[in-house]
DNA sequence: AGCCAGGGTCTAA
DNA sequence: TTAGACCATGGC
């Protein structure tokens, strides 16, 4: 059974130093929104084309059918829209100014993005952890596919958050490190070759094939 | 044509 | 607590 570091250790040898989502909170905050159930191909057809856009108070100046618009190619447009205003709303209550908040406040500052409609537990430890600088896993369903095809018996996103928070220090930046280099391997390599050949995991992701029990 | 993508909410059992 | 329908779009 592979652990924690291990798992970051071969990721990072493969596939070099890794890269960060970005250092603009308001990027994370917008992106991390439209990226839900998408691609970033269809991220990057909306809003982002205009950076004059990513502004807390331009963001909420515009009705929300307006921005609905400007983000149609993301897909649910208006959930995401609404999401997106109310997330706004939100932040203005830390002064747009994220990094200024202690580390003790994760758990509060967790309990709010939950209450945002349209904010569950992946999207709101990305904003924790590249806009906020906390360290609170980010699981997603690249990391549960990979762990499956690793063969660790870990069933619910509990479990898989006490795995790696367990075993590794307690770093916003390996967190969002390691996050990145999961998706550098699926996305930029399983991906585009489904058999991955010489994998650095040594595992078959089965990309492009159903999950089936017992495989 | 149909399948799927870095998710989230709501409902029913 | 968990499974399944639903939300929308565009690329392959």
């Amino acid at each position: 059974m592979i652990e924690p570091m291990e798992f970051y250790e071969r990721l990072k040898e493969a596939y070099g130093e890794p890269l960060w989502w970005s250092e603009d909170p308001m990027v994370i905050l917008v992106e991390s929104i439209l990226v839900q159930q998408s691609k970033w191909t269809r991220v990057r057809q909306t809003v982002l084309d205009e950076p004059r856009l990513i502004q807390p108070e331009v963001l909420l100046a515009m009705d929300q059918e307006t921005l609905a618009e400007l983000i149609r190619p993301a897909g649910f447009h208006q959930a995401k829209s609404r999401t997106i205003q109310a997330l706004m709303e939100w932040y203005k209550t830390y002064d747009f100014a994220p990094r200024s908040v202690s580390v003790r406040a994760l758990p509060v500052i967790r309990r709010e993005l939950l209450a945002i409609r349209g904010i569950g537990e992946e999207t709101a430890d990305v904003i924790l952890v590249y806009a906020f600088g906390q360290p609170s896993f980010i699981i997603d369903a690249y990391t549960r596919r990979l762990l499956t095809r690793l063969g660790l018996d870990l069933k619910t996103d509990r479990a898989i958050r006490h795995y790696f928070e367990s075993a590794l220090p307690r770093d916003y930046q390996l967190y969002g490190s390691l996050h990145w280099l999961i998706l550098e391997h699926c996305i930029q390599r399983c991906r585009t070759k489904p058999d991955c050949p010489g994998c650095p995991l040594r595992i078959d992701c089965r990309f492009g094939r159903k999950e089936t029990l017992n495989s």
